[in-house]
DNA sequence: TTAAGAACTTAGGAATGCCTAAATCTAACT
DNA sequence: AGTTAGATTTAGGCATTCCTAAGTTCTTAA
């Protein structure tokens, strides 16, 4: 039987294995606030339970079969996250949270009706990739705004969404996915970056533009 | 804290409290299908809290906070029936195993949300009262139609909604919250009820028939 | 190449929530 | 009052999921 503390295993893994092959005892236990011992016990539960390949020290890597539920949980937490927004008018700083909750607990059906209300869409309100049902989910690693070149633009692609409050930052700021930003200088020693937005310059500090990913402006 | 299971305990108390003043180990043991040593463990602890009174073989009563968190649960739990069928397009009888499970998840937000969404109602699809946000439930103990004098006639004020397959059967009959039902005959033995709903005659086994809960019709 | 420090695992333990089996209590009938 | 059936509680256990502390392995840099 799988419970929602391993599903949330798997879906931690899952993000974070984006990019990289294999995914550390401590990046998960970081990622999911708890201690590296708890993490090894539930991975190698997991293992015996053949949804991840794992070998002491090396890291892990997510089985077909680890994957498959992973993704059916992002699907059900995006899906959440969008259907809360669009149809029950919730603020897009809130959601998170309740997906996070509601995603272990929903039916296929639930899932399914969300997903037609919403006219089976393919981004979430912070512009990550709803996985398509029984599809495979391949994110783009995009930069964050940090890294842009100073004088160049960016379209906004996503938005970290787990701390609601930098989500009203950027909501302020009209950092939402789809908006075109420029870099028009980043202040010495790790200082603000200066961006223009809609017109708009506002001086922002470099821990919130690390959570805003951006693709290179077709000029 | 309060957990899932200990709102599940609270919520059953709450409705088997309708009508008596005490409720027994077994009758909540049963209800839950659960073993009677679990249930007295779980009161034990539900009395340390404060959330209902209990002495050793004499039963169990909520206390006003044990029973401000059950109508907190139970108003979760039609307002999400209700939502299911009226927005999402569930059937009837698939709502019930859904909301049991979303019920204890939802924040605040959501249930207000919900309750928007339907115009504050007062009544889930099988005829229930949706607690007052705050506000007391105080159900009326209606007669089943079990109990109907042959020849009279009778409103449906509500179903039981815990058997998928009964509800769909009750909607094949038309019998509905607010529907009228005459009880023409009543076969010997425990036998079947003859009913005339909507024009349309059926017998219908006592099984059933002791599921649906009605007041007498107004002539 | 080795020794420190970081990363990881193992060991032992706590809380929750369920179980079965055994003991105890209540109530009802002789 | 004594017996007994049924209801209830106690005792002991198991699975889950987390923790801290201590030990082991890996990495890296002198």
């Amino acid at each position: 039987m799988i419970t929602h503390a391993m599903e949330d295993y798997l879906k931690t893994v899952y993000l974070l294995q984006e990019g990289q092959e294999k995914v550390s005892t401590s990046a998960i236990a970081q990622q999911m606030e708890v201690s590296a011992a708890s993490v090894t016990g539930m991975i190698r539960k997991l293992a015996a339970m053949g949804l991840l390949n794992y070998a002491s020290y090396q890291g892990v890597e997510l089985t077909e079969g680890g994957k498959k539920i992973a993704q059916e949980i992002i699907r059900h937490h995006r899906l959440l996250e969008l259907y809360l927004v669009e149809i029950m008018g919730f603020t897009w700083d809130k959601v998170h949270d309740e997906a996070d909750k509601l995603e272990h607990v929903i039916s296929e059906e639930f899932e399914e009706r969300m997903s037609e209300a919403l006219g089976n869409p393919t981004t979430d309100p912070h512009g990550h990739a709803i996985p398509a049902k029984d599809g495979v989910l391949q994110e783009v690693a995009y930069a964050t705004l940090t890294e842009v070149d100073v004088g160049s633009s960016a379209t906004v692609q996503h938005v970290n969404d787990n701390d609601p409050e930098m989500l009203r930052y950027f909501d302020q700021l009209g950092l939402l996915p789809g908006a075109v930003v420029q870099v028009v200088a980043k202040e010495p020693f790790n200082g603000p970056l200066r961006l223009k937005v809609d017109q708009t310059e506002h001086f922002v500090g470099r821990e919130v533009t690390g959570n805003v990913f951006v693709s290179p402006q077709i000029t």
